[in-house]
DNA sequence: GATAAAATGACGCAGATG
DNA sequence: CATCTGCGTCATTTTATC
């Protein structure tokens, strides 16, 4: 946490953004948006999250970082920002009121933005320092400092009032001022944020150390800070004893207009909500439909940061009392995705449910009704967890997973994957035509396009020398979408080969190739398997909680998505129980397993059936309980594009899902005997 | 020429989305 | 309301292998 103030405070979100676009985050929409959405608070909480990625991941950027802290940091980061700025602006005009070209919807692209792997190897220092060339050359201190402010977004009004009501003395105080005018405006507007000056670092180090974790400002520094005019409710609001963040979360959600009583009742029911939650008795056991209905519904909602409610929808959720469905989240991004700003910061897992030992169950989230509110009633009541794969990789794919895993602290595998076709598939742009609008592929599924098929495609579009008419375009997209076609040459498109699939899905290439396998069964078994980056960040917490490895248990392992996540995590595998049928699949993991030199000890079953009680108790003696069990139960009765026999839970293959209840069920209960 | 493996195309519809 | 999507199955035909 002192770690991630220490960055916070260190680099300005300009810096974050221009980071980010260099090492291969992919376009932090969510910073500007959320710049725009909220309050300076929790735009630093956004930017929070990424610097905490960041420490994380890659140790050339903690180099960066250490040049930053060091005494001259904060003027080469000043400097950085102008290169920065001069280079993305072109013409400096589009910098005060546009958003960045980043701040657009996934479909578009970023054109110097470079996703390519080879954008995480470098950073010697030359990046930061040798764009400085553009860099501030001589400017008297005080106009400096307005050109700063107003180079950052902030008004010339705005500056010029700050300025004349705070003098030029303190640099920091006047950023604050400006961040809380600009959070308190009505119409938010994009902005950028600056870094404090750093001169005073030990300064803002102890001034952090007396706020609680959850709070970035405290309520005093917040009052402070809200001297304005236009901010008097959430004064009020704070003076009478709320949390700060209550009261944005309640004017955000209320509207700037609303009274002073609709806001307190909002908080009020809120808190309400929350402690009826953390006063229930452990007996009580809640269906999940009773969850759904319950103040906690309210409570979750609560939780939530930055997704925008209209109040229409409020009205919707609470109606949803009527109504078994269970919707899933537009966007599907569950409790959070690393790429976009909305995200779940808390949750609530039933009694039954916590761990360890962790679970992590996962299917497909289309599934026919009333089978995902079965499989949660089955799995201790948690509330499934709704993400598409979009938002990790260029391909779709919508799951449900249910898991007892902390969400706090997640983060991604890095390199981030390219999140668009083109990005992925650099060679398919040459021949991409105009009016095939994709940017990403639909669901990578088990069977491909024939080669029939795409010559007929090919026949269908070289009769024209410009655009083929639109009859002919709507029967080649539909037939692209349908079969996930990319297009590799003139007039010709093709199905992804399986190495392009396996890399879509974040295995290594080759991971399906050889070993006896044919091309047929490597589509078969990608397209039955997890998306690693999906998978590994959900399971990315337990690197903190389990530093000397973990003992797994992988049931319907297939591939081994979970294993290559785990890996690719750099969580220790000690022991392995791997459940897979497929004998072809249980040689790609073992050979997997050989190659990447794991250090513990693979056991494989063919049959989830088989494993009972006993086997269970005899291998749980061996190396003392598992950690974790994970598993994606067939669901070739539950998918859309079964049209034989999608039965539901009950169906022949898809029924299997009780045995990852009943193995899950008996290592929960044999577990207390190897704690 | 017998056998095995791979490729092909016909097979709708529930349910999310806007 | 129209539009779009989907970890699929099966019988049959074509191609590869011995």
């Amino acid at each position: 946490m002192k770690e991630m103030r220490e960055a916070e405070s260190c680099f300005d979100d300009f810096v974050l953004l221009v980071l980010c676009r260099d090492h291969g985050i992919p376009p932090l929409k969510s910073i500007v948006s959320e710049a725009e959405e909220m309050g300076s608070e929790r735009y630093s909480k956004a930017s929070t999250l990424i610097v905490c990625v960041i420490l994380r991941f890659t140790e050339t950027i903690q180099k960066l970082f250490q040049l930053t802290t060091s005494g001259s940091g904060s003027s080469k980061i000043s400097e950085f920002c102008k290169a920065e700025r001069l280079k993305m602006g072109g013409d400096d005009s589009g910098m005060e009121s546009d958003n960045f070209d980043w701040n657009t919807e996934d479909e578009l692209e970023i054109e110097n933005y470079q996703s390519s792997s080879s954008c995480l190897t470098v950073p010697n220092g030359d990046a930061v320092t040798g764009s400085g060339e553009a860099s501030s050359s001589a400017v008297s201190a005080n106009s400096k400092l307005f050109s700063h402010f107003i180079g950052m977004g902030f008004s010339r009004e705005m500056v010029s009032k700050v300025i004349q009501e705070y003098g030029e003395v303190n640099e920091d105080k006047l950023l604050e001022e400006l961040l809380t005018y600009k959070a308190l405006e009505s119409s938010p507007q994009p902005q950028l944020q600056i870094e404090p000056d750093h001169g005073s670092s030990a300064n803002a180090g102890s001034s952090w150390d007396d706020l609680s974790d959850t709070d970035i400002f405290s309520d005093d520094e917040v009052i402070a800070k809200t001297s304005s005019e236009n901010n008097d409710t959430l004064r009020t609001l704070m003076k009478m004893g709320y949390q700060q963040e209550e009261a944005l979360i309640a004017i955000e959600r209320l509207g700037q207009n609303s009274s002073l009583e609709e806001l307190v009742d909002f908080i009020g029911v809120a808190q309400l909500a929350k402690a009826e939650d953390a006063l229930l008795p452990p007996e009580e056991k809640l269906r999940y439909n009773d969850y759904a209905k319950s103040n906690k519904r309210r409570f979750y909602d609560y939780e939530v940061l930055g997704r925008k409610k209209s109040k229409g929808c409020e009205k919707k959720v609470v109606n949803e009392d009527d109504e078994e469905a269970l919707h899933l989240p537009n966007p599907m991004i569950g409790f959070g995705v690393p790429t976009e700003s909305s995200f779940i910061t808390r949750r609530r897992i039933p009694e039954d449910a916590i761990g360890p030992p962790y679970f992590y169950y996962e299917n497909v989230a289309l599934a026919p009704k009333g089978v995902w509110q079965t499989i949660s009633r089955f799995l201790y009541d948690v509330e499934p967890e709704f993400v598409d794969s979009k938002f990790f990789c260029a391909a779709a794919r919508k799951r449900g997973y249910i898991h007892n895993l902390p969400i706090e602290n997640r983060f991604p595998l890095l390199p981030l994957p390219p999140r668009t076709i083109h990005e992925a598939f650099p060679l398919t742009r040459k021949w991409w035509p105009s009016w095939d609008t994709r940017t990403k592929l639909n669901c990578l599924q088990t069977c491909i396009g024939s080669a029939k098929l795409t010559e007929r495609i090919r026949k269908a579009v070289e009769n024209y020398d410009e655009n083929p008419p639109e009859h002919v375009q709507k029967y080649v997209l539909d037939q692209c979408r349908k079969w996930n076609l990319v297009w590799v040459g003139r007039n010709k498109v093709a199905p992804l080969e399986p190495d392009e699939v396996e890399t879509l899905l974040g295995f290594p290439r080759n991971h399906t190739r050889g070993g006896g396998i044919s091309r047929t069964d490597r589509y078969k078994s990608l397209g039955n398997s997890f998306q690693v980056d999906t998978v590994a960040y959900h399971l990315s917490v337990l690197k903190e909680m389990y530093p000397k490895g973990i003992n797994l248990l992988s049931l319907f392992s297939g591939i081994g998505g979970a294993e290559v996540a785990l890996h690719r995590l750099g969580i220790p595998l000690k022991n392995v129980v791997s459940v897979e049928k497929s004998e072809v699949n249980r040689n790609i993991v073992r050979s997997w397993w050989e190659q990447t030199n794991q250090k513990g000890h693979l056991y494989d079953m063919d049959d989830v059936r088989e494993l009972d009680g006993d086997r269970l108790e005899q291998l749980m003696s061996t190396f003392g309980g598992f950690d974790l069990i994970v598993g994606g139960s067939p669901c070739n009765n539950l998918a859309g594009s079964n049209r034989v026999s999608r039965d539901g839970l009950e169906g022949k293959e898809s029924s299997l899902f009780f045995d990852y209840f009943r193995i899950l069920d008996l290592v929960k209960n044999l577990s207390a005997k190897y704690r």
